[in-house]
DNA sequence: GGCACACAACCGAACGATCGGTACATTACT
DNA sequence: AGTAATGTACCGATCGTTCGGTTGTGTGCC
């Protein structure tokens, strides 16, 4: 556990009552900033505050440093697509049902077009390379995924393919233009034809 | 003009030949650097090396520092995107022509898919809210010169605007996945239906 | 033409602040 | 007692910015 459950906890940094912080509740703390201001845009202050974590606290979760903050956000972000996202469109229900439920999943995870990608978020920034594994694999996985429900629904493997790339560019371009325009209802739009697109 | 045509002319810093170099030569060679490394992972001395000029120069023509350079990239880029991509869509031949067009010069702006787009490295970035105006007007102008062809093209007006909004998604989100999957066919890929997906 | 002057263009050096990161002693828990 | 977790104090580097000054060019006056 991380975090000391005492009254006077952190008094000075902490923006929140004492509580118990599981590795991963720090982590999801550290993805919210980065995923607002990218690896560029967050400073060690930050992230210190959200997590209500001392800058040596930090490092003794993360010993290698603001790099290593960034990788385990990436390895939780894909261990909660992984569960949220990628097994529900393999596993069992209708092709129909499982897209319904990755729509679901993404306006929610987005919530309706409000909040940035992460990734997209580390694919621009001037870090790319460090993280281009990790990222590359995401994308994979996910037109995978997609890819996977379409050939249950009877697709060809290679329009397949073909309209699983067309849906995340979709998704990450709607995310874009929402925050380019400031309307949340550019992604919400484009999330309620994905079905049709992706079925036909 | 900016920088003196001596041949000892900013030996230390420049990378480049002794050259006259005209504001608008900076503020090109500003965006370039904004364009691959975003507001946050742009330092001045980085804007400095690309430009040859040193830093209190910078402040000589951008008096209001980092975010005046910024503001004057985007609005160059703005008046580069009209000359070379609104106005032609709006402008004379045939719809199908000047949607031709539109994808030709995509292609050589982002190069085959492998460049960024700074408008979607600005709307990402902690610093959205500041440059919020130019962006959104962007978007805007790009999404009604969009509507503006296939409204000639005999779409209905509703339509074309909900098309002229996919297409930019479209781009936008290949830009990005491109860059995430290190495949600048993503982005080729996308070109070449786009056209077929505005005129169906 | 020669000269003084104003001003744009540009520079090196330095500013205070903050950056990411470290050293080390202390505190808390087992 | 021993180890994990944390706070304090600091490091050198770099951040964006400002300062003071130099150079070159054009302008008006004699």
């Amino acid at each position: 556990m991380i975090g000391r459950c005492t009254v006077w906890y952190n008094p000075l940094t902490t923006c929140m009552p004492p509580a118990l912080l599981s590795r991963d509740d720090v982590v999801d703390r550290l993805m919210t900033v980065f995923r607002h201001a990218g690896y560029d845009g967050t400073s060690l202050s930050e992230l210190s505050q959200a997590t209500g974590l001392g800058k040596s606290s930090l490092y003794h979760y993360f010993p290698d440093g603001k790099d290593d903050m960034l990788l385990s956000v990436l390895e939780r972000l894909a261990a909660q697509l992984r569960a949220s996202l990628f097994e529900p469109l393999r596993g069992p229900g209708t092709p129909r049902k499982r897209i319904a439920a990755m729509i679901r999943t993404l306006d929610t995870f987005y919530v309706h077009g409000t909040e940035p990608c992460l990734l997209a978020q580390i694919v621009l920034g001037s870090t790319r390379g460090r993280f281009r594994a990790p990222l590359r694999a995401m994308f994979a996985e996910w037109m995978d995924a997609i890819t996977c429900v379409l050939v249950d629904a009877g697709v060809s493997k290679t329009i397949a393919r073909h309209r699983a790339e067309d849906a995340v560019v979709r998704i990450e371009g709607a995310l874009v233009l929402a925050g380019g325009v400031d309307d949340a209802q550019v992604f919400t739009r484009m999330l309620k034809q994905l079905s049709a697109a992706l079925l036909e």
